[in-house]
DNA sequence: AAAAAAT
C-alpha cells in the first residue's frame, strides 16, 4: 500500500476501500499498489483488516480537502491549534475521531507486525517493551514545568482518546500506565503546544512524542499534497536524531506504536542504499525519521518537502542543536520549505539541556512549555559509579583486569554485556583488536566503519556473540541495549553531558549497572564536575579525586565548554532571570555555580536529578 | 582535538 494514512484521508470524500484495487491507485503506480500478498488473496476485508480507504482520487491539485495548503499561510485553520486536526470535519471520524479511524484504519496488507505473532510473542515483547521502565518508582518523581497555561497531566491512557488503534498498541506493548513524560508531555502536545522536555529515555521518551504525533495524524484530515514533483513526498512530521542508529531504533518503536493505524513511518539516514528508501518514501510516509545528513539530501533532490510539517521532533536535542549540527539543523528546520514555528507543532526531547543551548532552541519555538521529570526515584543508585587513577599506559591491563574479575565472578552470565567507551576511532579499532587477541571476543562501533559494520557490530553485541563492544560517543546516546552490565570509560569524555548519556547505557530496567572510569593526568577537566556529580548522585567519591576537584581551576582547568552550570536540564532557561546575559556567561566559568543551582530551586529535585539522564 | 552527519 502506497498510500499514506494522511494521503487517504485527505482525498476521503469519495472512498473505494476495495483493496488494492482503487482507480487512483492503478492510475499512479500501478504494478505495485495493484498488488496483492499471496497470504491475503482471497481474503475477504474486514473491518480490523483491511487497508485504509483509497479513493477514486482528484488530482493532488484540485483535491483539496480541509485547509488549502501551504501557499495560503496559517494551515491552522485559524490559529485554534488544538482543533487541528478538525478541518472540513467531515464526520468520518465519528464524535470521536480516535474511534471512528481505528477501525478503518485497519492496516495495510503488506504491514509487517512488528510485535511478531501477536498471541505467541508476548514475553519476548516485553521484556524489550519494559526496557527501562520501573512503573513502580514513578509515583513520587519530582516534576516542573512552566509556560504558560500549561494543559493538567493525565494519570492514565484511558483519559486521553488517543484512538483506539493506537491504544491497542499501547496494550501490545504492555504500557500499563503513562510514565511521568508521558502523563505531561502527552496531554501538552495534543494541545497544540510547543514543549521542551528533560527526560530519561526507558522511561518513555520515545513514546512521549510519538503518540501525540501518531493520534494527531491518524484523526487529522488536514491533509493535502500541494502540486509538486510527482517523486515528491510530504511528511506530515519529522523526527531527527543524531545517529543513525537511534534513527533506526526511534523508527522500529514508532512501527510498533503506529501498526495498523495507517500512519506510515519511514525512516532515513546516511551510510545505506538511497535507492531503498526513495522506494519507501514513494510508497507513503507521514512521519520521517532522518538523521540531517541524509535528510538535506533528499529535500536537494526535492524527493522531500517539508511543506507539510505539522510535527517536528528533535531527540537528544540538546545534541542536535550542539556546534556540530546546528548548522544543518537551522538549514532544515529555517532555510527549507518548512512551516515556521507557530504554524508546526515543534517537540525538543533530552536529558541535558544546558541553558545557552536552550537559548538556541528557543528559535525553533512558539510559547513553548518547558518539563523537566525527574529521574526515576533513586535509580541513579541503581547504577554504581567508580573512578580508578589509571595512567594511559595501563589502561589496557586494567581493563583486562576487569573483564577478568567480571568473568570470575559470574557478573557475566550469558547476556551480561560490557560496553567500553574511548575517545577516538582509531583507539577503537585498535582496542578491540588487543582484546581479542586476548581472549575476549569484542566488536567495535564507530564512524569509520561502513554503516553494515556498524549495524553488524550491534547485533553481535546485542545478542551477546561479541558480549564487549568497544565504542566512541556514536554509541553514546539514546541506544537502548538491555543488559548492558557495565560500562568503562576508558577514555573519559571532555563534557560531563556526555558522561552522564555513556553510563545510561546501563542500569535499565531495574537492573544494577557499574559505570567504572579511568582517571588519569588527561583528565584534570573533568575531576570537578565528575566528583560534583558523583556526589550528588550518592556515589563513593575517591579523596584523590576531591583533591583534583578542589584544585581544578574553571579557567585553565579545562574546555568543558559548557560546564556544569547548562549540563543539568531540570530548569527553564527563562525563569533564570540572567538568561539576558552574554552567552558566554555559560561558558567554562560558570561550573560550580552550575551545580549549586540544582539545590536552588525548591529541592524538588535534590539530588540525583542530575544524574543517569538519558 | 574528537565525534557525528551525504555522496
Amino acid at each position: 500500500m502506497r498510500t499514506s494514512w494522511a494521503d487517504s484521508v485527505a482525498n476521503s470524500a469519495s472512498e473505494n476501500a476495495a483493496t488494492g484495487s482503487s482507480e487512483s491507485n492503478g492510475l499512479k503506480r500501478p504494478t505495485r499498489s495493484t498488488y496483492v500478498p499471496p497470504h491475503l488473496r482471497n481474503r475477504q476485508p474486514s473491518s480490523s483488516d483491511h487497508p485504509p480507504p483509497v479513493h477514486t482520487t482528484p488530482s493532488p491539485a484540485n483535491g483539496r480537502v480541509g485547509y488549502g495548503g501551504p501557499p495560503t499561510g496559517s494551515r491552522w485553520g485559524g490559529g485554534s491549534r488544538p482543533d487541528f486536526g478538525r478541518v472540513g470535519d467531515n464526520g468520518s471520524g465519528g464524535g470521536r475521531g480516535g474511534s471512528g479511524w481505528s477501525s478503518r484504519g485497519g492496516g495495510r496488507e503488506r504491514e509487517v507486525n512488528p510485535f511478531g505473532d501477536d498471541d505467541n510473542t508476548e514475553e519476548e515483547f516485553s521484556e524489550q517493551e519494559n526496557t527501562g521502565i520501573n512503573f513502580e518508582a514513578y509515583d513520587d518523581i519530582p516534576v516542573e514545568t512552566s509556560g504558560d497555561n500549561v494543559p493538567p497531566a493525565v494519570n492514565t491512557f484511558a483519559e486521553i482518546d488517543l484512538g483506539e488503534a493506537l491504544n491497542l498498541n499501547i496494550r501490545r506493548c504492555k504500557y500499563v500506565k503513562p510514565t511521568p513524560v508521558q502523563r505531561y508531555a502527552i496531554p501538552i502536545s495534543l494541545a497544540g503546544r510547543d514543549l521542551m522536555a528533560c527526560a530519561q529515555t526507558g522511561s518513555g521518551k520515545t513514546a512521549a512524542f510519538c503518540f501525540p504525533i501518531i493520534s494527531g495524524i491518524m484523526r487529522g484530515q488536514y491533509v493535502q499534497r500541494p502540486p509538486r514533483g510527482a517523486r515528491t513526498v510530504y511528511p506530515l512530521a519529522l523526527i531527527l536524531s543524531p545517529t543513525r542508529e537511534l534513527s533506526c531504533q526511534i523508527h522500529d518503536e514508532a512501527k510498533k506504536f503506529s501498526y495498523q493505524t495507517g500512519v506510515k513511518v519511514v525512516v532515513a539516514y546516511g551510510g545505506a542504499p538511497i535507492n531503498q528508501q526513495l522506494r519507501e518514501l514513494e510508497r507513503g510516509v507521514d512521519i520521517l525519521v532522518a538523521t540531517p545528513g541524509r535528510l538535506v539530501d533528499l529535500l536537494e533532490r526535492a524527493r522531500v518537502s517539508l511543506q507539510m510539517i505539522r510535527y517536528l521532533a528533535l531527540d537528544e536535542a540538546d545534541r542536535m542543536l550542539d556546534m556540530g549540527f546546528e548548522p544543518q539543523i537551522r538549514k532544515i528546520v529555517e532555510q527549507m520549505d518548512m512551516p515556521p514555528p507557530g504554524e508546526r507543532q515543534t517537540l525538543l526531547f533530552s536529558a541535558t539541556f544546558p541553558k545557552e543551548i536552550q537559548r538556541l532552541a528557543s528559535d525553533f519555538l512558539s510559547n513553548y512549555i518547558f518539563l523537566a521529570v525527574g529521574r526515576v526515584g533513586s535509580s541513579t543508585d541503581l547504577i554504581v559509579q567508580r573512578v580508578e587513577f589509571v595512567q594511559e599506559s595501563d589502561k589496557r591491563s586494567h581493563l583486562m583486569d576487569l573483564l577478568h574479575a567480571q568473568r570470575e565472578n559470574g557478573v557475566q552470565g550469558k547476556q551480561s554485556l560490557t560496553l567500553v567507551f574511548v575517545e577516538t576511532k582509531k583507539g577503537a579499532d585498535s582496542l578491540e583488536h588487543w582484546l581479542c587477541l586476548n581472549g575476549f571476543p569484542a566488536t567495535t562501533i564507530h564512524g569509520d566503519r561502513s554503516q553494515q559494520e556498524r549495524e553488524h557490530a550491534l547485533r553481535l553485541f546485542k545478542s551477546g556473540k561479541a558480549p564487549i563492544l568497544v565504542a566512541t560517543d556514536v554509541a553514546a546516546r539514546g541506544l537502548d541495549i538491555p543488559h548492558v552490565a557495565h560500562v568503562v570509560n576508558f577514555d573519559l569524555p571532555n563534557d560531563i553531558d556526555d558522561y552522564v548519556h555513556r553510563i545510561g547505557r546501563t542500569g535499565r530496567a531495574g537492573k544494577t549497572g557499574l559505570a567504572t572510569a579511568f582517571f588519569n593526568d588527561n583528565n584534570l577537566s573533568m575531576a570537578r564536575p565528575l566528583a560534583d556529580l558523583m556526589q550528588e548522585a550518592n556515589q563513593e567519591v575517591p579523596h584523590w579525586l576531591t583533591r583534583y576537584a578542589s584544585r581544578a581551576s574553571y579557567g585553565g582547568g579545562g574546555r568543558n565548554r559548557r560546564s556544569g552550570g547548562g549540563r543539568f536540564g531540570g530548569r527553564d532557561f527563562r525563569r533564570d532571570g540572567s538568561f539576558n546575559r552574554p552567552t558566554d556567561h555559560y561558558g567554562g566559568a560558570n561550573s560550580s555555580s552550575g551545580y549549586g543551582y540544582s539545590g536552588g530551586y525548591g529541592g524538588g529535585y535534590g539530588q540525583g536529578v542530575t544524574s543517569a539522564w538519558d
